[in-house]
DNA sequence: ATATTATTTGCAACATGGTTGCATTAATTA
DNA sequence: TAATTAATGCAACCATGTTGCAAATAATAT
């Protein structure tokens, strides 16, 4: 499905950014920090725009958020079942240290665990560290 | 050991903020932010210095530094087992959603993974996310 | 096509966490 | 106790994240 759709399908406006942001990361292969975004399209918003729009495919679940080893948010475009406030991406993430890159493991699932009494799970991550397949 | 003997060791000057700093972390259940710190021991320092005797404290193997669910580092006194440049951190972290908090799963091991080629491991973390036991 | 309306955008401004440089102060040592 | 070396406080800065509000634009109804 075109960027356009999606984003009419999620509930969104249509405007240029959206689009550009979109393809943007549908593009990518690994998860794309705000900044990243800047460098990628250069003069195309503001960077409150910015913020907001990434924000707003979150919300809508066009897109995932995910912390990278700094702790600085990156965004990775949702599989197409993702709907808004329903986010699938049970799976783990590769942060290379090199690079900063987060990559999503799509194919490994998550182990199982057992916590300790009192606590309640609601979401697991696991996170690899080292090196990627471009730094190594 | 007391705390000014685990300074000393791990080779770091004894001061007074050190030490209390360094209480407060061994004293809690669960990893502390800097803002943590900064409330548990009102005028106790400035925040840069806080900043660095945290930071002085990861590099000297004394505490482990790790982000919380918003990016926010938050540090937890080492097992002595840790020492400048070799942590043994090796264990899953509860994040509360409601709090905050950062609880060190020591009792846990992590899952073995296996990664797709060309990616190199050299760490891994496996984060959970739910209610702690003073929240749920 | 155009007017209406509801949303999105840009700008200014602020918050927080993280970080450096440098002069001052304090801890170790000789 | 003097000399040396490291820690501290302060001012200042950077990045990321975030809000309020007026101006611009997309969707909608006419």
């Amino acid at each position: 499905m075109n960027s356009q759709d999606r984003l009419r399908d999620h509930g969104l406006r249509v405007t240029g950014t959206r689009i550009a942001v979109l393809e943007l990361l549908r593009a990518s292969d690994q998860a794309l920090s705000q900044a990243d975004v800047e460098r990628a399209l250069p003069d195309q918003a503001d960077r409150v725009t910015l913020f907001r729009v990434l924000q707003a495919f979150e919300e809508a679940g066009l897109a995932h958020r995910v912390l990278d080893a700094k702790g600085v948010a990156r965004y990775a475009s949702c599989a197409p079942s993702c709907s808004s406030g329903h986010h699938h991406d049970v799976h783990p993430h590769f942060r290379c240290t090199e690079c900063g890159g987060v990559y999503c493991l799509e194919s490994m699932s998550l182990p199982a665990v057992r916590l300790p009494k009192g606590f309640k799970l609601t979401n697991s991550h696991l996170d690899l560290q080292g090196s990627c397949k471009t730094c190594a």
